[in-house]
DNA sequence: TCGTGTGTTCAGAACTTACTGAACATTCGA
DNA sequence: TCGAATGTTCAGTAAGTTCTGAACACACGA
């Protein structure tokens, strides 16, 4: 281990948080790094050479982040290629996800569809399931509602 | 495949989706037909035939379900061992876990100390992010709180 | 106390997944 | 249109994880 700096291991600490979730360690690697480096923007290279890792994990990678909606490219004057950045809103994304919510609640779904009937052992625990995941996934955008709401009015931010 | 019937299916199904949150298969299967069985409270041994593990695999397996809380021991009459049920909040428990935002929210506030001072390009948005997950840690009790009231109005349930 | 039915642990095998590196594709400036 | 820089894809490999099976530990009834 050649001496890591205080903002690469960031990154890897972020790594091992999101590889809890089950996402691959290069995602969150690139997401830590993205969220305190500066300049806020970087290049495929510039992600390479500070995480040590190839251009494939580099490409990979970022369009995962890409696509759950996490970062975004954005150009670069008198550059070849693209930067990318962590959306503003990014981690807003990742809890106020509902299709998380919404796998669950489809499981207690099908669930129902399995235990045999409506006097069987496990229907009402299932109902309940289903009920408090559908709850959830309806009560998470009000809640985010609420926290902007707030948050604007203490801070005064732009998005 | 030997012809799975409905319920080992859902179990199986079961599985693949809590392996996408990054547990073992294993044990997403032990749940899935906790939730569906009949009866209720299994043994290992049935455990282990219903699901074609190995003994050892459902001895690891619920004994990680029953140290999250999500499963609980109980006896079982003129019989030497004991049987497995799932607890009956036990997806409450799942979903309002408060650790999983706290992990977040203290990966932000170590964000806060290595990205580099007040006016780092990053602060801003570390902040916004360590003030939303300590939100959403705050209110998840109580929407917990305010399901249980509602759904306890609705159908009248006992635990 | 012994015998039997249960439960636990862990080394190793089997499997799965993530990463690399190189070939290929693409884009932009000149 | 060409050349150079950048981005993408994918086969193969390295690394990691999970499951099994067998040895061991324990509890209960007789």
């Amino acid at each position: 281990m050649p001496e890591l700096s205080d903002q690469r291991r960031y990154a890897e600490d972020a790594a091992v948080v999101l590889s809890g979730l089950g996402l691959p360690p290069a995602y969150g690697k690139l997401l830590g790094w993205l969220l305190i480096c500066d300049p806020p923007g970087q290049t495929s290279a510039q992600l390479s050479a500070a995480l040590g890792l190839s251009k494939g994990s580099v490409s990979t990678g970022m369009r995962m982040l890409e696509s759950s909606g996490l970062a975004r490219r954005v150009p670069v004057p008198g550059h070849r290629g693209h930067a990318y950045e962590v959306r503003p809103d990014a981690v807003i994304r990742i809890a106020a996800d509902a299709s998380k919510f919404r796998v669950f609640r489809e499981l207690m779904e099908r669930g129902l569809k399995v235990v045999g009937g409506d006097d069987a052992p496990g229907t009402e625990r299932l109902r309940m399931m289903r009920d408090f995941y559908a709850f959830i996934e309806d009560e998470m955008p009000r809640l985010v509602e609420r926290f902007e709401a707030e948050y604007g009015a203490k801070g005064d931010h732009d998005g």
